[in-house]
DNA sequence: TGGCTCTGCGCC
DNA sequence: AAAGGGCGCAGAGCCA
């Protein structure tokens, strides 16, 4: 029987019965004690009589490390690492560093980690025997003999780093070779330092070569390799896409697909820390390498679901990378107008504020806010965001002036340091732009994310405020126009049929306006007295029905309900519907998200526990849905793999109630960037910019207005999807196309609107 | 000073 | 006891 010995922390100790339910049938002894030396190690292990230890120990971890000059190394990182050590007794230990026991409980994937980096001790046989790390500094020397015999690899993991000073360059390139011929996979790693033209001819060689490429997150080293016309060929593989495609949930990071994929990993990131030139170069090493090892060990176990949602991740790469080298004009004197707009509203709200509480204040601390609303007699209020400010501005007209005012200096404040302040502009030829990335592998459902371009630079383009104040800074380019086409109703459209719920799909789907629809079945209301002839009667009513629609699709409380609301429309809402003179807030809200789940009872009785079943089933969500579209490299939907206990924890439950529609409208928008990417992108008169969720926004050069309507064909795509009521049903999500005003007008974002 | 976490808030 | 989904960025505050 195999035997294993941990060593733990004290704060481990009350997790160890959660530990042992992992050991299946190995035996374990357990230490808890402090060490101060490897040689206890080595004793313990003797005395225990095994040479394989788990180790949770921090300590532990920098007895190991500190001969190498590491301080304070972060356990986080060195977690699934395998340290060695001599006995004379035991011959080789191995050491396998684990993550703090306490993750066995806070962490949804905390067991199966757990269970991932034992696996190296108790089946060691299902780990590949990595080939032996062999590398070298490519120069003028030996590139020949480097370039030929690369020429025969089956694959070449490559990865870039890059420097920002004087300006962002591309320092290194890193290749690991691969040779597979049978059972025997060699590798050999070398590393480019790019200080020369002769170099930069080296890399664009080795880039074009015929074997498959493996990176880890790509489209960073495409965005430089780009510039230096240096792209590479045949790129097919990327790491930090397949692992998102097998488990959407767990890190993606370079550190942990080591540790995750290799048996003998030794997390390497420290070296770069070092400064000296050679263990930069061995680092850039290192990651190539790790890259080609941990994609070998997925292709031995990948299951064939991780393999279709491959299938549709991995092209949209290509219209993100054509998006994010795009970005979007910044008109400066814009921006400088409205930075000083709103510094002004810094100013004067600020001011205004401190006369009315006689003293000096920080809004955007929330240690100085908390001590004034005690001031303002709300000491049971113990955060500061706008909806419990608001809580108190409701509680007194001096509050709310108060309040009030804070609010607009923290607004301001928000549009100035996020979005207004220049200098996140990309500058070229005396142009200013703003990038931004895209990123595919950026979700658990499967939508886009998106962050500051590579380039150090840029925004993040899917948060941009609603208002003019920044997108009017963002503009078309000269002889263009900048439009958005829009799904309409998208997430409720896709709620409705996942569900199977006819009378959502009528409402959504039907001519009448939706949330006035639902005013009037969740109140009582004839439609016709909250809505008519195109235009909103009922306001208020229709608002609130909006906010229960809302707030019941993503499972929310009747707590939380009552603050997104506000206890003022609570009240309204209560003398509104004529309900008991004494109920409380909370039975009003209660009230309110019954009344939804009458209308609409097929989400409660059929779609929440259809989903809560699958996942215990089957620990996957697999999309039923099949777009007619064309560019698909496959037509059987998107899985995601779920590590939550939706019957046990409610935010599991949400969350998995939640991904089911946002996933469905993320793969219907990801098909239409990828048709208008292959039919529209590379035409000179259009431009795409990027997906915002539900919407696309590009340019199109004046007198080509007829690509408004090219796009919005290529988002109506029909979906066939089998609900959780076991129905087939086919339905489209109507697209609606703005854009900005013609050459007589401003072409700005804002217009768009 | 740099690095970390927490809080707050922008979007869909 | 109560629990709104999915993201990324800036500032505050704390620690070494």
């Amino acid at each position: 029987m195999k035997k294993l010995l941990l060593i733990h922390t004290f704060q481990d100790k009350p997790y160890l019965p959660r530990f042992k339910e992992c050991l299946g049938a190995t035996a374990c002894l357990l230490f808890g004690e402090t060490i101060s030396s490897r040689t206890e190690i080595i004793r313990l292990a003797e005395r225990a009589q095994t040479p394989q230890i788990l180790c949770s120990s921090p300590a532990v971890l920098q007895l190991l490390l500190n001969s190498d000059g590491i301080k304070r190394p972060s356990l986080d990182n060195y977690a699934g690492s395998l340290f060695t050590l001599h006995s004379d007794k035991l011959g080789l230990i191995e050491i396998v560093f684990i993550n703090p026991l306490d993750q066995l409980v806070s962490v949804s994937y905390g067991k199966f980690i757990l269970r991932r980096y034992m696996s190296k001790f108790i089946s060691p046989e299902n780990w590949l025997v990595a080939p032996e790390f062999i590398w070298e500094e490519c120069d003028e020397t030996n590139f020949q003999r480097i370039l030929s015999s690369y020429s025969s690899a089956s694959l070449i993991a490559l990865d870039i780093e890059t420097g920002k000073e004087p300006q962002i360059h591309i320092t290194e390139v890193g290749y690991t070779a691969v040779w597979i011929s049978g059972d025997s996979i060699k590798t050999h790693s070398c590393v480019i330092q790019l200080d020369s033209l002769a170099k930069l001819a080296m890399i664009r060689q080795l880039n074009l070569l015929p074997a498959a490429k493996v990176m880890q997150n790509g489209k960073y080293d495409l965005s430089y390799l780009s510039r230096y016309n240096a792209v590479p060929y045949n790129y097919l593989w990327d790491t930090a896409t397949l692992m998102h495609c097998w488990y959407s949930e767990l890190p993606k990071d370079l550190g942990f697909l080591g540790a995750f994929f290799s048996r003998n990993a030794m997390y390497w990131k420290d070296l770069s820390k070092s400064g000296n030139r050679r263990d930069q170069l061995l680092y850039n090493c290192k990651d190539t390498y790790t890259t080609a090892i941990a994609f070998l060990q997925m292709l031995a176990e990948i299951p064939s679901y991780a393999k279709n949602n491959y299938l549709l991740e991995f092209p949209l790469l290509f219209p993100c990378h054509m998006a994010e080298m795009t970005g979007i004009a910044r008109d400066m004197d814009e921006l400088s107008i409205s930075y000083a707009e709103q510094k002004q509203i810094i100013a004067s709200e600020q001011e205004k504020l401190e006369r009315m509480i006689a003293s000096p204040i920080n809004v955007s601390s929330p240690v100085q806010v908390k001590k004034l609303l005690v001031i303002l007699g709300c000491k049971d209020i113990d955060s500061s965001n706008e909806k419990d400010l608001l809580k108190a501005a409701y509680r007194h007209p001096i509050n709310a002036r108060i309040i009030t005012c804070l609010l607009n200096i923290r607004k301001a404040r928000k549009l100035v340091s996020t979005y207004l302040t220049p200098g996140k502009e990309f500058t070229r030829h005396g142009k200013q732009r703003i990038l931004y990335s895209l990123n595919p592998h950026g979700t658990d459902t499967g939508r886009l994310a998106s962050k500051e371009h590579h380039f150090w630079c840029g925004l993040q383009v899917q948060n941009i405020p609603r208002g003019s104040a920044v997108k009017r800074t963002l503009i078309a380019d000269s002889g263009f126009r900048i439009a958005e086409c829009d799904l309409e109703q998208a997430e409720s459209r896709d709620t409705a049929n996942v569900a199977g719920d006819s009378a959502l799909i009528d409402a959504v789907s039907g001519e009448r306006d939706f949330h006035s629809v639902n005013a009037s079945a969740f109140f009582g209301v004839p439609y016709e007295a909250i809505y008519a002839n195109g235009k909103t009667i009922d306001k208020p009513l229709r608002d609130l029905a909006k906010k229960v629609n809302h707030g019941a699709n993503y499972l929310m409380g009747a707590g939380v309900l009552i603050d997104t609301m506000g206890l003022e429309k609570v009240f309204e809402a209560k003398s509104l519907l004529k309900l008991p003179r004494l109920w409380l807030p909370k039975q009003v809200a209660e009230y309110l998200l019954a009344q939804f789940h009458k209308t609409y009872p097929s989400l409660s009785k059929v779609f929440y526990p259809g989903v809560t079943s699958e996942v215990i089933k089957t620990r996957l969500l697999q999309s039923t849905a099949v777009h007619n579209s064309k560019y698909q490299a496959t037509t059987k939907g998107w899985a995601r793999y779920c590590f939550g206990h939706p019957d046990k924890n409610k935010r599991d439950l949400n969350g998995y109630v939640a991904h089911v529609p946002q996933n469905l409208n993320a793969m219907t928008l990801n098909k239409a960037f990828m048709q208008v990417f292959y039919d529209l992108a590379f035409k000179p008169e259009f431009k795409l910019l990027c997906q915002i969720h539900d919407s696309i926004l590009f340019q199109f050069k004046e007198g080509h207005e007829y690509l408004m309507q090219e796009v919005k064909d290529r988002m109506e795509i029909p979906v066939t999807i089998t609900g959780y009521d076991g129905k087939t049903r086919t339905f489209t999500v109507p697209a609606a196309v703005k854009a900005g005003k013609d050459r007589h007008g401003a072409h700005r974002w804002s217009e768009t609107e």
